[in-house]
DNA sequence: GCCGTTTTCGGCCCGACTGTTTTCAGTCG
């Protein structure tokens, strides 16, 4: 469901690949490559800007400007044409291989004729890159390495995998001689929904045998570099990680440049340049004397340059650093602000546990309210029936006694069907406190059906929150299609809440669209749909993927005292009277 | 190609590691 700033984002960097492979200049290529980020980043929605407006984006001037212009006035780029003419898709392909970059893609290109990953494949077991240029026997046998790694799932996985890993491999860190401190910063630490590689960060005095320490770990199967202070690894699980060595006066400086993104360190070490400093991994300097400034914790040096400490989750150059000048960076939503979890399961549908136990695990949590929204009939694999989910609201009531501090709500998780009506009719929606609503069957409709169909649900005045929006789940199910400007502008009106899916492998929304759905004046709800008492933990990811949205606790319905939350409820029942 | 309280020209973030082109280009983050 690509917003128009989305796709003119891919083609600026389709464009961006393309030079960097044909162009001498270096900058020419980071030029298209910052102003896509600048468009896929920017709140307005492009296609409705003309070309003065779209000339208004950072980074954007008149070339590229105009480029924009053409491509969503006729849906491609002359310019882009002619580069695509002389560089065969596959060639771009070539560079997501690890260790193969423009030079060496365009290099395989003219002198072998090599224009897909297969034929570079068969061209390695053919010997024929043997006296190529800057093909070694190491690098082919690298590139082949790459290839498989490139194979396997696409390179990235799941947050919630790549952060048992991480923790895993910090234990086991944190044992070693000599180790002061040990983080994990990267794409793990911002919380991305994929992660590439896993960067751990250690503070010790002796890099040399922390790092042999590390690269023979039992969890290391291959290592891919080794040096005084940086390594690279391939776990047996197929992860690479990356450690880099730091001596602890060094921690804050180092936590900033690994945790990126490389887009924010670019824009906070232009900031450093303006006021003559220079900012690296090892600290603040004067740029004239070299003489050190800060660098021992995060705080102090994004103070020095005149900055807030940035959650990690903010840091994506997506005008944090704006707002923060402006003194308009919000304050996010953090873990401890939620009150309540308000979409879950028990085995009386398809969860793992009974609702004793779920509510024994979540009683550890000290939330102050707690839903609990087994599936609707119209799930007919779940054989739900109105008996049942009586008996439960009768059971839960039963066991308020046994929680008294955190009120038991009783739910269900609706199924909109394909016209996008609900399970059950209106009388027996009114005895549920709280009714979740979500896309469960008919992926493939048409946008104006899917559209349509939600914006019904929504209608419906029993209904408080939409489930996983989109329906996605990564790296396995396309999200649904739908009008996003339609649907979040219903859900204002309606006073209905959008989820945020805390399962690691939905996220749904996910951060762009909370930004944008935003923007309408929503609100959310971050759930776990927890299946198991295990489950009820990934509320973190939620709240992460809530905070990369810029939500503030205000922005968050779970996060309110319960009668707020209750008067919330309420008053879209009223409204549509 | 973009951009500007040093500038409308001349910069553009910075450093580590690898492999190989035996002094440094390419790649990565």
């Amino acid at each position: 469901m690509p917003r128009a700033n989305d796709e003119v984002e891919s083609v600026l960097l389709e464009y961006a690949d393309l030079l960097s492979i044909l162009s001498e200049d270096p900058f020419k290529p980071r030029a298209y490559e910052k102003a896509a980020r600048a468009v896929g980043g920017y709140p307005a929605d492009v296609s409705t800007l003309d070309l003065r407006g779209i000339l208004a984006i950072p980074s954007v001037g008149k070339s590229i400007g105009e480029k924009i212009h053409e491509f969503l006035a006729t849906g491609s780029v002359h310019d882009l044409e002619e580069l695509r003419a002389q560089i065969p898709a596959g060639v771009r392909e070539l560079m997501a291989i690890p260790g193969l970059g423009p030079k060496k893609a365009m290099v395989l290109y003219q002198e072998v004729g090599i224009e897909s990953v297969d034929q570079l494949r068969h061209a390695i077991d053919a010997h024929q890159l043997a006296g190529l240029k800057g093909f070694g026997a190491k690098t082919e046998e690298n590139v082949l390495r790459g290839i498989e790694q490139f194979r396997q799932a696409g390179g990235r996985v799941q947050l919630g995998l790549a952060l048992d890993t991480a923790e895993a491999l910090l234990t086991e860190l944190q044992a070693i001689r000599g180790v002061r401190r040990a983080a994990y910063a990267g794409s793990l630490r911002r919380m991305q929904e994929t992660i590439g590689d896993i960067d751990l960060l250690v503070a010790g005095d002796r890099p040399g045998p922390i790092m042999d320490s590390f690269t023979s770990l039992p969890a290391v199967a291959r290592v891919l570099a080794k040096g005084e202070t940086k390594s690279s690894v391939v776990t047996t699980k197929g992860l690479q990680v990356d450690l880099r060595v730091i001596p602890i006066e060094a921690w804050g400086a180092a936590l900033i440049y690994f945790t990126g993104s490389k887009a924010h360190n670019i824009r906070i070490r232009e900031i450093a340049v303006r006021k003559k400093l220079k900012l690296n991994e090892y600290g603040l300097f004067q740029a004239k004397t070299g003489e050190l400034i800060v660098a021992e914790t995060e705080e102090a040096v994004y103070e020095h340059l005149g900055l807030p400490i940035f959650p990690p989750t903010l840091r994506e150059d997506r005008g944090e650093i704006e707002a923060a000048l402006a003194g308009d960076l919000p304050d996010v939503v953090q873990p401890k602000h939620i009150r309540g979890d308000l979409h879950t399961h028990t085995n009386l549908t398809d969860g793992l546990a009974s609702l004793e136990q779920m509510l024994e695990a979540v009683s550890q949590l000290r939330y102050a309210y707690y839903a609990v929204t087994d599936h609707a009939p119209g799930l007919a694999m779940q054989r739900m029936t109105d008996e049942k989910i009586i008996a439960q609201r009768e059971e839960l009531r039963n066991l308020q006694t046994k929680h008294p501090k955190m009120a038991l709500l009783h739910g269900s998780e609706l199924n909109i069907d394909a016209e996008g009506g609900a399970d059950w009719p209106a009388e027996f929606l009114q005895g549920f406190d709280v009714l979740v609503a979500s896309v469960h069957s008919h992926f493939n409709q048409s946008k104006d059906e899917m559209t349509r169909r939600i914006i019904r649900a929504m209608e419906n005045p029993h209904v408080h929150i939409i489930g996983h929006p989109t329906a996605r789940l990564i790296g396995k199910r396309q999200a649904v299609e739908f009008d996003l400007d339609e649907v979040f502008k219903a859900a204002a009106r309606t006073g209905t809440a959008m989820e945020v899916n805390a399962f690691p492998d939905r996220l749904d929304l996910k951060d762009e669209h909370i930004l944008w759905a935003k923007r309408h004046g929503v609100r959310f709800a971050v759930n776990t749909d927890s299946h198991a008492t295990t489950h009820l933990r990934v509320m973190r990811f939620g709240v992460a993927t809530a905070q990369r949205g810029w939500l503030t606790k205000d922005d968050v319905i779970n996060t309110w005292p319960l009668a707020k939350l209750r008067s919330f409820f309420a008053s879209k029942a009223r409204r549509s009277r």
